[in-house]
DNA sequence: CAGATCACCTGCTTGC
DNA sequence: TGCAAGCAGGTGATCT
């Protein structure tokens, strides 16, 4: 068996072999790594010549899938928010009556958007994340899709997010938890404007934001 | 049917 | 110090 190609998908790294395609979701503490030795995370080991791949997943949630083409889950997925152009995003976010936070975290509007990433971003587009998407205005939305593009490129660079778990393939960490602004900044003042930053859950996800820099 | 809530699992932090 | 409760980068199943 070959690995034709390796790619991302959202959440999901994707792996194109001779026969079938196979995605593995890292969940909230999932880890591939090479050539470690086995632990009592390991719940899978693919064996290559001269070489290891192993999935470490201390609480479990991560998943692998395989089918004859990209498994169903995966194959439902919206658009990369790196690739959407600002017409598509706009016409989609129209298409849903939520709290705009809880759109940001549907995989089926966007794949790949996680909990960190919707809080920075409503922060940077300066939108409370209880809007209701119905109520928002296309300017709004093109500052989204804006800001989302800047602040995926900003994270992208600094090796992503890495709160306890989260390290490449090379075992590093990323560094971009020091740039966040509101997530994990509860209490803190706001680097724009000094208000105590809040939080709250929300669609069960901890949710931060500046009450002032994003009024409701 | 879309949107909201629950459930899954383990480890670490927090508060009494 | 000890222990239980609460919380964590997610999402499929199950409700309303």
């Amino acid at each position: 068996m070959r690995v034709a190609e390796v790619r991302r998908y959202g959440k999901y790294i994707v792996f194109d072999l001779d026969r079938g395609v196979l995605a593995v979701h890292l969940g909230m503490t999932g880890k591939l790594l090479f050539d470690v030795p086995a632990n009592p995370y390991t719940r899978a080991v693919w064996e290559f010549d001269g070489f290891s791949l192993s999935l470490e997943d201390i609480r479990q949630f991560g998943r692998v899938l395989w089918s004859e083409s990209l498994p169903e889950p995966v194959a439902a997925l919206g658009p990369d928010p790196l690739e959407i152009s600002r017409i598509a995003f706009n016409g989609r976010a129209t298409s849903y009556r939520t709290a705009v936070k809880g759109l940001l975290l549907n995989q089926r509007f966007l794949r790949g958007l996680g909990n960190i990433y919707a809080d920075e971003l409503l922060f940077r587009a300066r939108i409370h994340p209880e809007r209701r998407t119905e109520d928002l205005p296309g300017s709004v939305w093109t500052t989204l899709w804006r800001e989302m593009k800047v602040l995926l490129a900003e994270a992208i660079e600094a090796g992503g997010s890495s709160i306890s778990d989260y390290v490449n393939t090379a075992g590093e960490k990323g560094s971009f938890q020091l740039q966040h602004q509101v997530y994990a900044r509860e209490g803190k003042p706001c680097r724009r404007c000094g208000t105590v930053i809040e939080k709250k859950t929300l669609q069960q996800r901890g949710t931060h934001f500046c009450p002032r820099c994003q009024e409701r």
